[in-house]
DNA sequence: TTTAGCACTCGTTACATTTGAGTGCTAACA
DNA sequence: TGTTAGCACTCAAATGTAACGAGTGCTAAA
């Protein structure tokens, strides 16, 4: 395909552009890369780049900017390199900063999003887990005075959900734990989705005593389950994007920021990436469903005992920083996987 | 003090850049404002208020712009008068909006964040209740399979929180219901401020048996009833500010949004205003703790039965809207108020 | 195949000019 | 004595123009 020179051309292209952000010339690139050869060279070669599409002008004189084609061919190759080289010291920081402890599904991703914006300046998004398949380990009844119930759910995983039963049917302690017992039966070994689907018509049958006090504590278990599998999506970091010159303009900026703040769209694009395990990359315009075709989204994915069920990325203009990205949100998910198994 | 055609000139000033955030000239007033006199005349006028600090030039031939004393008149006008004029439709609407239940402090208070800022259009503050003197009504022990134990604080104010206590120890259900019940008893009726005075000086002489249990137990309570009582700060909306044109400038939205970041700072500013009920206003360089002079932040209580928890605030630039956001900050604090009342 | 050299392009910057919204002052008027 | 029309003046913003320079493509020689 490209020849050797071509692809250093390209690399120097690529690298210089990302971090300054403007067009590079053909000078630019020979006095910065050693390549042995003058700028005139370059020139051709960059031409043939351009032919190729893998470079753009903005105008008939000006230098050259890598295209998503060139962010493409960097990233792949990246993938491929970047299998080993794990910073022991950025490894071991990240570790520390996630040590907090939480049992808090909510807090655990907030969280994460909210340490990967900081590490790395960009705008970061988590996808709480998907736990459509997890099961229930134990179901908690506690009576609380004057208040009501207090539904304690653990799921297999270790991540616990509370919920308040409110009402003033007064249930004797022992009959909430005759209750309790009989759902934890029920429910024991069963998916949140099977639970769903069972949940009122099984139980009826078979509980007479209490009826009222059961149909309302039933309703909100359903709506803690609810809660449990539905999909949270928390972005952090938006600001970050104000420090990139492409975003100098407000009008972009703002358009960035309603993108983000699109839930519904930004997890859409979240899910469509590939479920093959470790990093997916989008490249601006192969993005077909953001309305903006200039950024690039990274994302991982986190994991439970081996099953994927949530993803982390990071947001920016496709000039963005792959090498440095790519490396951080791969220790990253790999420490939040660690942390969901270790309630294991 | 200021005669009454100085007034309604001021005030129409006032308005008019409130805005249209652009200096005012004369005649912009005598065209949209009704007062009977020429431009000249208003002229006059807007240089007798310039010599009296109302009002400002940006260069020596521009409009005038209101300087903080002007504001500062024109809000204690708008306090005085308001009392009364509640609109019901937005009432009724805020209303709605914050009917969700829940229970868990940090997620009212943080939504109630995200709502204000939604429907004012602005940047939101809001600072968790303070429990230091809230008394904890209840305290539940729950055993959870293979983990360790759930601890579930009630607050007498219904507001509950739990964490848990990791712990490979096992402990016979029934003694966890006597730990459970001995801590109720040495707990029953005291402030949080008083429980973390004694937490460990008094129990460890009265209890022999699970003494290693009991330690770990009670880190994890001291560090729950930390977390109930320090203060958290939520703020939403901060991108709102991109859309006054004040913020077109990149650098000057950079240290809005670092001010609102500093947490600290805005904490500190908060605590500072005043504690009267109802609305506090602070105007560009009244407050001095801000390194920022030119915004401006209405603030409001909200309540447990009476007594001032936590306050919500609204940030934005010294122009702001004060007559619609004063209306809604105090129909919004008081929902806020019965909503945390409710709980009661 | 490489490279020095040169004409050409076009965005950026700097500077001069024009425009217009606004002021302050003065003189006339009710 | 307060009000107003009129006018000269100010200054930011908009517009126009010229010079600059970083970049290209092409050509011809090494």
């Amino acid at each position: 395909m490209l020849d050797e020179r071509k692809m250093k051309v390209l690399y120097a292209i690529i690298k210089s552009y990302i971090d300054s952000a403007e067009p590079i010339g053909s000078r630019t690139i020979s006095k910065n890369f050693e390549l042995g050869v003058s700028s005139a060279t370059i020139r051709n070669e960059m031409s043939d780049l351009e032919d190729l599409g893998y470079l753009s002008k903005t105008h008939s004189s000006s230098g050259r900017v890598p295209s998503d084609k060139a962010y493409r061919l960097y990233v792949d190759e990246l993938l491929k390199l970047n299998k080993s080289s794990i910073d022991k010291l950025e490894n071991q920081k990240i570790k520390e900063i996630l040590a907090k402890e939480s049992w808090d599904i909510d807090e655990i991703v907030q969280s994460s999003a909210k340490i990967l914006s900081a590490i790395t300046n960009y705008t970061s998004v988590v996808a709480t887990p998907k736990l459509k398949g997890s099961r229930i380990k134990q179901l908690q009844l506690v009576s609380i005075e004057g208040l009501g119930v207090l539904i304690v759910i653990v799921c297999n995983n270790g991540l616990i959900k509370n919920s308040i039963y409110k009402t003033n049917i007064e249930v004797e302690q022992e009959e909430l734990i005759k209750i309790c017992n009989f759902l934890n039966e029920r429910f024991n070994d069963k998916t949140m989705d099977e639970i769903l689907v069972n949940l009122n018509i099984d139980i009826f049958k078979e509980v007479l005593d209490y009826q009222d006090f059961l149909k309302g504590l039933l309703i909100v278990i359903q709506r803690s389950i609810e809660e449990l599998i539905s999909i949270e999506l928390y972005s952090e970091g938006i600001m970050n994007i104000l420090n990139f010159p492409e975003y100098r303009d407000i009008e972009k900026a703002k358009s960035f920021i309603s993108f983000v703040e699109d839930k519904n769209l930004l997890l859409n694009i979240l899910q469509k990436t590939s479920v093959s395990q470790g990093i997916d990359i989008l490249i601006g315009q192969e993005n077909i469903y953001s309305p903006i075709k200039d950024i690039s989204i990274i994302t991982a994915t986190y994991t439970i005992g081996g099953r994927t069920i949530g993803k982390v990325g990071l947001i920016g203009p496709t000039r963005m920083d792959y090498l440095n990205l790519i490396r951080t949100l791969k220790i990253f998910s790999s420490h939040v996987s660690n942390i969901l198994d270790l309630n294991d």
